[in-house]
DNA sequence: AAAGGAGGTCACGAGGTCAG
DNA sequence: CTGACCTCGTGACCTCCTTT
């Protein structure tokens, strides 16, 4: 997904003639191209981190785990992260990134197979995230040649750490995780604890 | 959280490459590039809680949310806001800021001017967002009219040259707008008395 | 070649500072 | 309290790289 449009229509407002379009139907919501962040709901630019968000909490989340900061909430940690006020508390936007599945050397597909194993169906299903929403996941090929032992995981050529010395950030990120619908939370016999 | 101020107003180079009319920017005999204040007329220096406006009024409106002060007019509430006397009723000088729009969450009104067009209601009714009422994103649509690259910033026909330029000429442009007197407040009769 | 995501860039503005 | 000045997080855009 790009969005540099780039000029091209120009009509301000009520673009004159052709296309157009309008809302069409009544949806009073999401009028069309629009993809909503995960994160914050406002307008996503594509698929980062293993979820679809925008260039705001991409860049937000890619900062937070290059510099390991230490966020902090001044509130109770349950601010509202929406795109008018994800600035207000980094603490509960980050916490957001990651309950919403991102993480950063993994897809989506690695965190589902690691969260429930290669055998369940939610794995397979990949067009599923963590959150049972439906969407697209460019490594379905992979899955196959995914495995997940104690002391790493792999998935094709990629190889994870997960020793227990240092866990793997994305078995972090997952234990954050809600439980994704059926609560199924059998997982493979992963080491999900420190 | 955000910082800076750098050399907001810096003015240089206010080349408009414009594409169909609009030749030069207007302005045929301005001092140069002094944009004004929206709450008191001072020089503004940059784009502030979502309206154009000075160091001074800036800091005062991020003072008067911070620890919810309670002003109180001495005289009748109607006092006249400029620079002059701006210090001499902080009642007025609050109400005038929030008559013009300041608000907390606003900061990227801009983008949404630059998305709708400044005649569209949308980009007026950003503003109502900034309570958290309407907090289903408003950059929907298919109003692409407007587009705001680093490289250059489109805006209906117009096309401004804002490579390096500071500040973007845009955005200088987008301050003589709104209607600096009454009425702006018409969209949801937000601004209220504090 | 085309697509698209990771990471870098840097103008911009929120919030802090502290003489005045 | 005020406001000129400072720091540095933010995000739209860019480049580089990997995958189709
Ligand atoms: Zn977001
Ligand atoms: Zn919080
Ligand atoms: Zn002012
Ligand atoms: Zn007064």
């Amino acid at each position: 997904m790009q969005y540099h449009s780039g000029g091209g229509t120009d009509g301000s407002s009520a673009s004159a003639t052709t296309t157009t379009t309008v809302a069409s139907t009544t949806t009073p919501s999401t009028p069309k191209t629009f993809v909503a962040c995960k994160v914050c709901g406002d307008k996503a630019s594509g698929y980062h981190y293993g979820v679809t968000s925008c260039e705001g909490c991409k860049g937000f989340f890619r900062r937070s785990i290059q510099k390991q900061i230490e966020y902090r909430c001044l509130r109770d940690g349950k601010c509202l992260v929406i795109r008018l006020n994800r600035n207000r508390c980094q603490y509960c936007r980050f916490k957001k990134c990651l309950s919403v599945g991102m993480s950063r050397d993994c897809s989506s597909v690695v965190r589902l197979v690691l969260r429930f194993g290669l055998a369940n169906p939610m794995s397979r299903g990949v067009r599923a995230d963590c959150n049972g929403n439906n969407e697209r996941n460019p490594m379905v090929t992979d899955l196959e040649s995914c495995s997940n032992t104690r002391s790493g995981c792999t998935l094709g050529k990629v190889q994870f750490d997960c020793s227990r010395a240092t866990p793997c950030p994305l078995l972090v990120a997952c234990a954050d995780v809600d439980p994704p619908d059926g609560g199924v939370d059998s997982v493979n016999g992963n080491p999900t604890e420190p």
